[in-house]
DNA sequence: GACTGATAGTCAGCCTGACTGACGATCAGC
DNA sequence: GCTGATCGTCAGTCAGGCTGACTATCAGTC
């Protein structure tokens, strides 16, 4: 849709270039794994199901970040597509294991290729050594603390 | 909401770090702006339609990025607030001149000296060095062209 | 064993953001 | 004055994600 919004005043603004650059990579992203029939949410949901030990709705959002709400419609899809499997956990039986089925380890498997590789095109023009960084500042901020909300610390100088 | 899902195996994919630190962004946006009654967004319509001649509402939607029918909507509010006027173009009275009122000037630079503030801030956690590269990373991955889409060239190799 | 509070999954409802399609008003060309 | 295109507007829709309520289950207590 947006085109090449002109970069005459927004372009060096945060949240104008997260929005565009993430909008740009989920453009990539769904292209990219159309042929299997999963978006990227869907496939993440995949990567962290295949996890060593089985996983419940509530641990799996839990690592996604998403809410358990949203986890149940997420589940349902791929369960619909027969990627996952529930089944009842029979140490509690309020949990629902979800697996992935041999289908749905398949799907994965070249998802993530098809990831990885659209990951290196998408990236593809940086410098090496920019995007790595990129990467690592991504994480950087991902991870760090939430940067004290109007708690501006002038006494600590 | 999310919290720290744990980074055990998404915390390397670029839609999950694009999407958490953007939301991360938009936290602390939020946040910074919420004294001056504006969100993001709105104060970088308030950018664009700064620009040295009037805009109408398209080409301001233009330079934003988003869709006309968005743009209504957008300059709706910031009218309600009192922070912009529109008023019949006289050169071409199907357009919507849209121009910044005393007090969206006001608004304006004390959003912006805000926003520039908070985005230090969530840059904080990166090396100076680091940061500065982000944005310019950001910045070409905003604008270069669209990484040839299903166009894998296999006859490459 | 029954009662109470917390937890997991589900569902309905709502909200936000953004789009498509249709419409009226206006412009430009003939 | 007609015709096609453009601008702003609105209604409708859709996706993503949330809150709140509900059921089933668990764990601890009496």
């Amino acid at each position: 849709m947006t085109g090449d919004a002109s970069f005459e005043a927004l372009g060096f603004r945060l949240g104008y270039l997260f929005k565009h650059v993430h909008l740009r990579l989920a453009e990539a992203s769904a292209l990219a794994l159309a042929p299997f029939g999963v978006d990227g949410r869907e496939l993440a949901v995949l990567v962290v199901l295949a996890a060593k030990d089985p996983l419940s709705q509530l641990e799996a959002a839990g690592r996604l970040g998403v809410d358990r709400t949203t986890m149940v419609a997420l589940v349902d899809a791929l369960e619909v597509k027969g990627l996952v499997e529930r089944r009842r956990s029979s140490q509690d039986r309020r949990k629902n294991i979800v697996q992935l089925t041999p289908t749905g380890q398949d799907c994965l498997r070249k998802g993530e290729q098809a990831r990885a590789e659209m990951e290196r095109q998408f990236l593809a023009p940086l410098a090496p050594s920019d995007a790595d960084r990129l990467v690592r500042s991504l994480q950087t901020l991902a991870t760090a603390p939430a940067t004290s909300p109007a708690a501006v610390p002038e006494d600590a100088g």
